[in-house]
RNA sequence: GCCGCCGUAGCUCAGUGGUAGAGCGCACCCUUGGUAAGGGUGAGGUCGCGUGUUCGAUCCACGCCGGCGGCACCA
């Protein structure tokens, strides 16, 4: 007999070779329905499979994060099945559970096609139908590589052989399918359940090396029920309809064409919002004493290989030629500031000297790579480096923390992630210099407080960085802000500042950024805010429309009024119902609607309608301008 | 860059081996209407670019350019 312990801690008397599910059915035939896998003492195993020792388990059920991922696990297999037995001819690779849902890869020839996807899925429900058996099966690694290669699954066999030995080898079978696997499974492929959908076709490489085979994938979400599922599709309906792209298009932003791929035409109201933001960023900064400066953006080859970036960054520049020489468009500030910092004598005091750009760079992206604002080959970003002392990197690491976190904020961004991001394997600079920056960068980081996850091998080329990542509405991460401690270019630029001891030293140069690039913090904002941005961002704030044109005159004082407290307004004095004028502007995402008409005229007030809501208000002008006038003001004023 | 899909009016999209349509938008006319689409008339297209097949190509084939999704890359 075994002692099996529940969460709990209560136990529970069951014979040797108990499963899972029996034990599930005897808690309760809603838990065992539920249940999708046991964890026993700690790992988990396939409902089916014998318990022979005492153990700590728990049932885990559908509708966990945990289930799901079984589930999803499963949905990938009965795609495998389904595939195999529509196409016997191809090969399968691999197929994990992903978040939301799981792909898996395929060796075939002929391209799949939307149409097949179609068939596949509709196989997978029979199959499901079917209610196949799932049987857990060890096997010996040399059989199951001959079993493999001799079925002409050589992607298989290949898996099996980078097993590492004393590993055991499981497959699993599920009516004439069989496929390695390292589970755990549900016990039959009904409890799968309608919860599926097969997504999308991308090709992907074998093993993640554009050097290798590419391979078909074929993308699935799942869930635990049908419930879920539609919620899911529901979220990624909402994804596509923030799509800054077509937001930036119905709100006349900007526009990317053939003849500047890559870089943003930005239209008078985008340019607005871009406006807005370099002026609050630059307020910010301003107060927290940094100086700002600009520098070129077309620079000698020869800088560029003092930097380093010639050897490091060469195939993401672009070149241009002029008079026997090779000049490069920027990609970063860093080369540039610090020629700034080297014209004249710099003394200890000078330290921390903290230099802002909002300066263009340019960078040779893959054509594949580019999406919208926010990947693109022309950017700018609210750069800017600290010089100074080893002594003030924690200080400076905190101040900027403070206030990164602060701007985040004015934006609506609460939920913030910190990463910490070592030394990358194309790198600048020798060891010893690493372990000091990352020590260094490690320590002013535990000053903070902040709490910060690894990200190993991600830093950049000259140093160690902290990546700043804020969640958006609809729960999607986007990092904007670094932070990157660099002891490399100082030396290779060969900036120095004199000490206290009257020796030359050299400083340290402090990267970083809060928005990131300002293009990709708009697609951003658009995105979080589904194109509803707050009054102080809006590019048009306020809509001042007539209900008859006997109010045009009146119309046209209210406008005058609110431009001259600084709003930005505009006047529809078309011959229009205000019912269209109201969808119209409420389509565009106008924050404020002022409507007037004879009872306004009469009365010198106006009729306020704000994005949203179904009800206005009538206030008298002048109340109007000192109540819009506050509420638009920027969160830093 | 690689794989798959796509490219028709300003926008969203339908369609055919015999040079093309809808809705919205736009222009003009009527309508002056109190909070999410009032009515009429009209203009608007080198069907992404090139080559080929064909009596004839927007449609079929190939190449190129661009877009979308993913992979790889990445601030």
């Amino acid at each position: 007999m075994l002692t099996i312990t529940l969460p709990d801690g209560s136990t529970q008397t069951h014979e040797k070779g108990v499963s899972g599910l029996e034990i599930a059915s005897a808690i309760g035939a809603g838990l065992a329905k539920a249940a999708v896998a046991i964890r026993v003492n700690g790992e988990l195993w396939d409902l089916t499979r014998p318990i022979e020792k005492d153990a700590a388990i728990a049932i885990v059920t559908r509708e966990t994060d945990e289930g799901r991922e079984v589930l999803r696990h499963d949905a990938a297999h009965a795609m495998a099945e389904a595939v195999k037995e529509l196409y016997p001819e191809t090969q399968v690779t691999i197929g994990p559970a992903i978040e939301n849902g799981f792909y898996y890869d395929f060796s075939r020839k002929e391209p799949f096609t939307p149409e097949d996807l179609e068939k596949i899925e509709k196989r997978m429900h029979e199959i499901v139908a079917r209610d196949e058996e799932v049987v857990r099966e060890v096997w010996d690694r040399k059989e199951a590589i001959v079993f493999f290669k001799n079925m002409g699954e050589h992607y298989k066999a290949e898996i099996i052989e980078a097993i590492p030995e004393g590993e055991p080898i499981t497959l699993y079978r599920q009516g004439n399918f069989i496929d390695l696997c390292r589970g755990p499974h549900l016990p039959s492929t009904g409890r799968l359940g309608k919860g599926f959908k097969l997504m999308k076709l991308a090709g992907a490489y074998w093993r993640g090396d554009s050097k290798n085979e590419m391979l078909q994938r074929i993308y699935g979400t799942a869930w635990a029920n049908e419930k879920e599922l539609k919620h899911h599709l529901f979220v990624l309906e909402e994804a596509t309809r923030r799509d800054h792209r077509r937001l930036g298009k119905e709100m006349d932003l900007f526009h990317i064409q053939e003849e500047a791929v890559g870089s943003i035409f930005w239209h008078a109201k985008g340019w607005t919002l871009y406006r807005i933001l370099e002026d609050y960023i630059r307020r910010r900064l301003d107060r927290a004493g940094y100086v700002e400066v600009r520098t070129p953006e077309l620079v000698d080859r020869s800088l560029w290989e003092q930097s380093g970036h010639w050897e490091k960054f060469r195939e993401h520049m672009f070149t241009a030629e002029s008079e026997e020489r090779v000049l490069a468009l920027k990609p970063m500030n860093c080369p540039g500031h610090v020629q700034i910092f080297r014209q004249g004598g710099k003394s200890y005091r000078d330290l921390p000297l903290r230099m802002a750009e909002f300066g263009t760079c340019h960078r040779n992206e893959p054509s594949g790579a580019l999406h919208g604002l926010m990947r693109v080959r022309a950017f700018t970003q609210d750069d800017a480096h600290i010089f100074c002392t080893q002594d003030q990197i924690t200080e400076e690491t905190k101040a900027f923390c403070t206030l990164l976190l602060s701007v985040y904020k004015d934006f609506g961004y609460e939920d913030v992630v910190i990463k910490y991001a070592d030394r990358p394997d194309l790198r600048a600079g020798d060891d010893a210099v690493w372990d000091a920056a990352e020590a260094a960068l490690r320590a002013a980081t535990e000053a903070t407080g902040l709490a910060v996850s690894p990200n190993p091998g991600e830093g950049a080329f000259y140093g160690p960085k902290l990546e700043f990542v804020l969640r958006d509405a609809i729960g999607r991460d986007w990092q904007c802000g670094t932070l990157q401690v660099d002891f490399v270019l100082p030396e290779r630029l060969n900036a120095s500042y004199i000490g206290e001891d009257g020796e030359k030293h050299r400083p340290v140069m402090l990267h970083r950024a809060i928005l990131g690039s300002i293009e990709r913090f708009i697609g951003v904002l658009i995105e979080h805010y589904a194109g509803r941005l707050p009054l102080w961002l809006a590019p048009l704030q306020v809509v001042v429309t007539t209900i008859t044109n006997d109010s045009d005159a009146y119309a046209k004082e209210v406008v005058a009024a609110l431009q001259k407290a600084g709003l930005r307004v505009e006047a529809d004095l078309r011959n229009e119902k205000i019912n269209y004028k109201v969808r119209e502007h409420s389509l565009a995402k106008v924050p404020v609607l002022l409507a007037v008409g004879n009872r306004e005229t009469e009365n010198r007030t106006v009729s306020i309608r704000y994005l949203g809501d179904k009800d206005q208000e009538s206030l008298a002008l002048d109340k109007a301008v000192v109540r819009l006038t506050s509420e638009a003001a920027a969160p830093d004023a």
